[in-house]
RNA sequence: GGAGAGGUGGCCGAGUGGUCGAAGGCAAUCGCUUGCUAAGCGGUCGUACGCGUUAAACCGUACCAAGGGUUCGAAUCCCUUCCUCUCCGCCA
């Protein structure tokens, strides 16, 4: 969320920010600079009008005979002022509720470091990372070795619950949990996160805390309820979701709280299954298990001072990236220009890993610099030192990694002639001590 | 699912219509004092918005779970909702 008052004293500089990003409507800004403006007056207006009241009331308390003409002529006038603040806050709330919808679907301002750009053929490649694997042979997709290898079901995936689901067994389930695992370690013992374990199903509260509603539904599983359950929701004024990310419940551990200055930067690491409902992206990546609606994530949150944000962008990035530096997985970083960077985002990388079937990089990770602008949403705040003003976070996030397309870029980079996969070296220990996925070996 | 209790500041906890943003205590913090692990004394010590300022301060308003109502005036009275805890039942 943008601060209305900012928006307003620059308005020329938020619409030229916001067309960066392809939000060109200034329309919708305009109002929202004067309806910010009629709020601050509303509120100037009303808190007059309740200053009297109070003065008056004060008076009131200390005339000794209550029965007296003049406590009855004044309890009348002060009836009449009592109507006057009801009517003027009436009037406040209604562009007040206006303002908030307004505030809540505007998208984030990039960055100034972030580049101009309408799409993703925009984003600047920073840097490639090893080489790509030399095949001496046509390289097979993931469905295929995984299928071979008999770790991949994607037949009894879609049985279960429908397309975009996927069984993994034996070493395939293996793997899964190894990967989870093996990061999770790196990021809480040599990163310095802090594990946490979190709810997969949060309230639409949370979610807009992070920005994924009210724009967002569509991309959401809400949960289905029966009559009683739902009766009992609606009465407590909120829907529960499943998780597209654990972004959502690790960034709102800290909504509506004040953190000491020098605890920070808080760092946290969390797997968890993400659920994502893929609307309007019907037949991409229907093949294999790039794109499904469950799949497991281990996610990096940072809670910093605005002052070291951009560099601690950086350091999240490099986190992220260590892990597919040790399992040596060949990838790329490519940093998102304005008109791609996502509705919350001032800055992003993207890490892209090698995907040899498919002849290209794809998105594994992507890393993100928020500003304030969760933090807002989220009354996410901190102290800068004892008895100073409270002031807004930043906060970041990025996935570290995504471990479904992990488990896909590792069967595709580490293929052998023979039908075989590699272990990296970095997970046997994980894998228990194997070197090698062997077709029809599923112990 | 059944029965009961309760939600006040970082924490504990007073407060049943005006003098309450809220006693007292703890924690924290600053200073003073005392030569001996420690204690004593004093000050400070919520948030947001508005106004204003270079920035503050000051000032105003709001907030005692949330929303609504009664009243000239509500932490206090009424209604609705939410949440927490305890016991029983069920359950991984």
């Amino acid at each position: 969320m943008l601060d209305p008052r900012f928006v307003t004293d620059n308005l020329a500089e938020v619409k030229a920010g916001l067309a960066r990003r392809g939000f060109t409507d200034e329309a919708t800004l305009d109002r929202l600079a004067t309806l910010a403006q009629a709020r601050r007056a509303a509120i100037a207006e009303t808190d007059a009008l309740r200053e009297e009241r109070n003065r008056e009331s004060d008076a009131m308390a200390k005339v000794a005979d209550k029965r007296s003409p003049e406590f009855a002529a004044k309890r009348e006038s002060l009836r009449a002022l009592g109507d006057r603040i009801k009517a003027a806050e009436e009037a406040a709330r209604a562009g007040e509720a206006e303002l908030d919808e307004l505030l809540l679907t505007l998208p984030n301002l990039p960055a100034s470091s972030t580049p101009d750009g309408r799409s993703e053929h925009d984003n600047v490649e920073l840097r490639v990372h090893g080489t790509r694997p030399e095949l001496a042979f046509t390289p097979r997709d993931h469905v295929d070795l995984g299928e071979a290898l008999g770790i991949l079901d994607f037949e009894r995936g879609t049985k279960l619950s429908g397309a975009r689901f996927v069984v993994l067994r034996g070493m395939g389930a293996r793997l899964e949990r190894a990967l989870m695992q093996f990061m999770m370690d790196v990021h809480a013992d040599e990163h310095g996160y802090e594990e946490v374990w979190v709810p997969a199903l949060v309230k639409d509260s949370a979610l807009r805390g992070t920005g994924q509603l009210p724009k967002f539904e569509k991309d959401l599983f809400r949960i289905a309820k029966d009559a009683d359950w739902e009766k009992e929701s609606e009465a407590s004024g909120h829907e529960l979701y499943l998780i597209p990310t654990a972004e959502v419940p690790v960034t709102n551990l800290h909504a509506d709280e004040i953190l000491e200055g020098d605890t920070l930067p808080r760092a946290y690491c969390a797997y968890t299954p993400c659920f994502r409902s893929e609307a309007g992206s019907h037949g991409r990546d229907t093949r294999g298990m790039i794109r499904q609606h469950q799949f497991d994530k281990v996610e990096l949150v940072r809670f910093v001072a605005p002052e070291q944000a951009e560099a601690e962008l950086e350091k999240l990035t490099s986190h992220a990236e260590s892990i597919l530096q040790r399992l040596g997985l060949h990838y790329r970083v490519v940093q998102l220009c304005a008109g791609d960077i996502g509705f919350g985002s001032q800055k992003t990388y993207d890490l892209e890993v090698w995907l040899p079937s498919q002849d290209t990089f794809r998105e594994i990770s992507s890393c993100s610099w928020f500003g304030d602008f969760q933090a807002r949403r989220l009354k996410a705040r901190y102290r800068p030192a004892p008895k100073e003003k409270p002031r807004l976070l930043h906060t970041l996030n990025g996935s570290g990694l995504a471990i479904g397309r992990t488990l896909v870029a590792l069967l595709e980079q580490y293929q052998q002639a023979d039908g075989s996969v590699l272990i990296p070296p970095a997970l046997r220990p994980y894998m228990g001590g194997r070197e090698r996925l062997v077709p029809g070996k599923l112990t």
